[in-house]
DNA sequence: CCGCTACCTTACTCGGAGTAGGTTACTTCC
DNA sequence: GGAAGTAACCTACTCCGAGTAAGGTAGCGG
């Protein structure tokens, strides 16, 4: 008898719902969100099914909170990046290769953010929404403190374009490794900022 | 007897094709692909099951149609806008203000693109993807012919970048009814096209 | 020891994707 | 006109996976 590993461990609520979530990262990263199935996630996690339902709701709660714990580490890389930066121009070169450099160590995370969103219905869009609209102010508000030529009618707009921007060329560098971060920074302050400060303000 | 409509009309392949086409995109549009229902889709359409599944294969099979139908609307409105244009700058304007265009025309099938692709699987996010990868290229194209400073080695980036930036906007510019397709425009023409023909060209 | 709570289970229901196999109406050729 | 062939169409299923009901078991304060 005794087998090498009868009795699983009995967790407290915390600690499980992470390793719920690390799991589910793997799986929805794997297959795909449609594709995963949630007894598959419950016998990985080594637990029943109604347990995640008990802590999560739903399939796409479950989905919900993935991105959210990408959307807590993204946030945390960009600003930490940017302690100590002065100058407008360094600090958004710095948030960006911060960007990049974040893509490069959790790419798993990155595929749920881009691709697995819109499955899931309204919650998990709104969540990644959440997200970006969260950036466009950031950068629009850089605008408006040092490139105060600019209408401000547009602002929004130019933060939005940023993080398009940036979340299209992150598929691109994602499919390039000899491309190191610092470039993909550099692109896109070229366009960006280069754009916007040597501004000719005559357009309207 | 002769009731108002007893007998549901037959109808060859390829018109009920575009008609259940048709009804898949307001479906899908409505609730979401993943709320969707097959039998739903067949019941609005006024047939059965059976037929969309000989016809498309499969649930998503059925969405990478819309999807393409989508994606032709789209490259015939904007190659369509481009006709008689001689300079890039005029080019590059006049595809940007037909692609806005087409947001107007066409709010639901662009929900589709954007929003319901990554639901189905690898086929309808491949598809998409192409129909960005196109454009990318189309930029680049354009970058190249008329921008010789670039160095050639980012020119897909930037490609990328305008993508992104256009996709991005879009969202910004369906939520703002107040904002007209040429104002989108101008400001993407501003960070793109300004930003990269007054090329300090020293980056490197 | 008693009971309370939090972690965890087995064993279901139910809806929707996808299918097997047959039926009906239109066309074609004699 | 009628037989033969085929394209459009149907009913009636299977099967899988999301979500649930109802109940066990370990630790812990009294």
């Amino acid at each position: 008898m005794a087998p090498t590993e009868s009795k699983r461990r009995r967790m407290p609520r915390a600690e499980r719902e992470r390793q719920m979530i690390t799991v589910a990262e793997e799986i929805f990263a794997e297959r795909g969100y449609q594709a995963s199935s949630m007894d598959e996630i419950a016998d990985r996690v080594g637990v029943s099914k109604p347990m995640i339902y008990e802590y999560f709701g739903s399939k796409e709660g479950l989905l919900v909170a993935c991105i959210r714990a990408a959307r807590a580490d993204l946030l945390a890389a960009t600003t930490a990046s940017v302690e100590g930066l002065t100058s407008a121009e360094d600090a958004l070169r710095g948030g960006l290769e911060a960007f990049f450099g974040f893509i490069d160590s959790h790419r798993r995370s990155w595929a749920l953010l881009r691709q697995e969103a819109a499955v899931a219905g309204q919650a998990a869009m709104d969540e990644i929404e959440e997200i970006r609209r969260q950036q466009a102010q950031v950068n629009a508000a850089l605008f408006a403190a040092y490139l105060p030529d600019l209408p401000e009618h547009d602002l929004e707009a130019y933060g939005e374009v940023v993080v398009g921007a940036c979340e299209r060329l992150a598929t691109w560098y994602v499919g390039r490794e000899d491309v190191r971060r610092e470039r993909a920074a550099a692109i896109i302050m070229r366009m960006v900022w280069h754009g916007l400060s040597t501004s000719t303000h005559g357009d309207r």
